[in-house]
DNA sequence: CGTATAAATGATACGTTGTAACATATCTAG
DNA sequence: CTAGATATGTTACAACGTATCATTTATACG
């Protein structure tokens, strides 16, 4: 388990082979991001930012931030959610497959899985028989964590 | 092709035989929806009564409207999306499984899919494995439709 | 080094989306 | 016809997101 610092140390590498800059106010959203077990969204970051380092940020500066990680691939957006989560795969040289999320509509938490290719493909099957064209294959899934699973639910 | 207007006797009959009540004003909701050939958001059905009805709709009462039509499952919400579609199979005996979605994302056209049984199966796997529990097997995927692929995108 | 340019952030104001809370109307059963 | 449940109206506001323009900070280049 790498710590928050050195996977932002990866990220701002990362960045650099890119040519973009990971700035202050950037490492500081993606910290929050990374040190979260949860998916967190724009204004709870705005929340983060002022209770971890005492420092008002304003929402468009979340949002354009935002933007710019996921551009980068340091973060994926949950459209289920409406939130982020840092991308698991930082440190680790970069070359994951498209990401798969498995949400806890109960408490956000979120698992980055890889569904196996034939499940994808076979999706993409059905798309193209439909007529359409998968314009993102990322999979989201409505869940229930472990820890949120009622008792009673026994399978 | 069933009209807009039997397929909504259709879904009263149906609201009758559960004890629950279809009233004008859902009528007038689910017609929207029907007539749409892409899904809509709340705000959008607020303008199509006021400009197919001349009859201004709270933005309450849309809400809780959908929420109606979406437990007797004549509506689905699209999550991505934040729209909301007639169900394609309120005229058919209401037996039908899981819905799936395409949605396009540029002009928000939905296809309502079957996606086969052994890839639902295999993301239910996928899901377990992670100790995560299936909420709802529901899966929306961002595409583009037919007309909105870009011409050069000749695969 | 200083300056032009681009990139990033700040600040204000506003548009959109969604809901809480309470009032009123309408239906249905007895 | 009346009580209770169901459905809708009204207001006010919270949460979310962005357009616009101003300001700051970094980078390149003479």
């Amino acid at each position: 388990m790498k710590t928050a610092e050195s996977i932002i140390q990866d990220a701002e590498h990362y960045c650099k082979t890119r040519g973009t800059r990971l700035t202050a106010k950037r490492k500081k959203i993606l910290t929050g991001l990374i040190q979260s077990d949860k998916a967190l969204s724009a204004y709870e970051l705005i929340d983060f930012c002022k209770t971890e380092y005492g420092e008002p940020m304003p929402a468009m500066s979340v949002y354009r931030i935002l933007e710019f990680l996921e551009s980068e691939g340091l973060v994926h957006k949950l459209n289920l959610a409406n939130k982020y989560v840092a991308c698991t795969h930082i440190s680790c040289d970069h070359k994951h497959a498209v990401p798969q999320f498995l949400i806890c509509k109960s408490c956000s938490k979120v698992k980055e899985v890889s569904i196996n290719e034939s499940t994808i493909s076979a999706l993409n099957e059905t798309v193209k028989s439909a007529g359409f064209d998968l314009f993102n294959p990322q999979v989201e899934l409505n869940c229930l964590c472990d820890s949120c699973i009622p008792i009673d639910a026994a399978s």
